[in-house]
DNA sequence: TGTACATCAGTGAACGCGCGTTCACTGATGTAC
DNA sequence: TGTACATCAGTGAACGCGCGTTCACTGATGTAC
């Protein structure tokens, strides 16, 4: 049976979440350590003290956006890393599941590509965390494939981290695209995909 | 025959490297987008006005730290990509590089790790210009070389820019293991030289 | 079902504070003769 | 070399403003009986 929250929890929870969305709106033109408290709220339509009612501080909301941002795509990662087909295959959709999340999510990655070396430690931190995670997926994934046979562990984990590194630099690639014509889409999605390609080149020569 | 500058000039020159290196220090725990005015003033030991007479404004301060970060970097990547020797040496030459760079300067790495991405539009745009400006000089130094012999252009420029986001990254990577024990930088060195290692392969079996 | 009390999300006034920018100024340095 | 005037880096007072945080509060929702 599903738990219906109550009417008071169901509108903390709704104005919660509007905290979240306003504070991403708010982001698309500054950092974190700039955003106001009261700029906020008066985003909301609720007084600052509200505010309180929710996070702690701004580095507190910002962590929780942290989650939000990162925390669904996890199993979007490990599914694609575990496609099976040939390498081109694999490349064309792991490119397409980074342009689809941008397109749909740009605030939230620019928030994550700015706060990832952004002036508010606790942020820094969940979001390094959240990257080493998807590494260690990533690894756990490739461990699998026949293809990292008689790898050591470490050169495994180098490669899983090339991976998510490449992914990241391809979103921040596509995100500067978004505003422009498809054609400078294409243009990343062809380098991305040549980048991505010399690096399979190099994983299946690895041990020659 | 060297121009001597005047008093005047001089001393005009030395408060502007003083706000400079105040800045630069302030921004060791906080993003350029909430570095207040005062802030450097008081930091500097001069009044709040006195700010209006070398920048006109916070990100004005942000654009000269950008070329302060990163114009004395050229000549030294184009010598380490055009240096001789076979790919272990070279991959170890550049990994050195950024590993010294670091730790001679790395507020300025870190200054510019923050702000690549930032939310301050025209020192985001004055590092872009940079990093765009050191793919170009890479790829004018792999084109010379024997191993892209057959390559299309844009391949070139896809591997260039391949070398120079790895290069942040690497950057990025030292920078955090600075506080730690040498064994972090050693583990970094390690990564970064696989890597690299990896991406060479790839080049040497792009056209196969 | 009704009543009496508890909880707690959101309010609104108040606080002290540091901010960016303006303005007319001072006095050392620079320049013309 | 000396004098008279121009320049301009840095000053200090003043401004209006928005900030984060505190506090006691209100009134709808939740709960015990």
């Amino acid at each position: 049976m599903s738990h219906t929250l109550g009417i008071r929890q169901a509108q903390k929870q709704k104005t919660r979440q509007a905290f979240l969305d306003a504070a991403l709106a708010l982001l698309a033109e500054q950092s974190l350590s700039s955003l106001g408290l009261r700029e906020v709220t008066r985003a909301v339509g609720v007084a600052p003290t509200a505010f309180y009612r929710h996070f702690r501080s701004i580095a507190d909301l910002g962590v929780a956006l942290v989650d939000e941002a990162l925390g669904s795509l996890h199993p979007m990662v490990r599914e694609t890393v575990a496609t099976t087909g040939d390498s081109e295959e694999r490349i064309a959709r792991g490119i397409e599941l980074i342009a689809d999340y941008v397109a749909a999510h740009p605030a939230h990655v620019r928030f994550i590509a700015r706060e990832r070396n952004g002036g508010v430690q606790p942020v820094r931190e969940a979001i390094g965390g959240q990257l080493d995670r998807f590494a260690e997926e990533v690894k756990a994934e490739l461990v699998k494939d026949p293809q990292t046979d008689g790898w050591s562990e470490a050169d495994v984990l180098m490669l899983a981290q090339l991976y998510v590194d490449q992914m990241l630099i391809t979103a921040s690639l596509f995100l500067e695209a978004l505003e422009g014509p498809a054609e400078e889409r294409e243009r990343v999605t062809r380098r991305a995909t040549r980048q991505l390609r010399l690096i399979t080149i190099g994983r299946d020569h690895w041990l020659d």
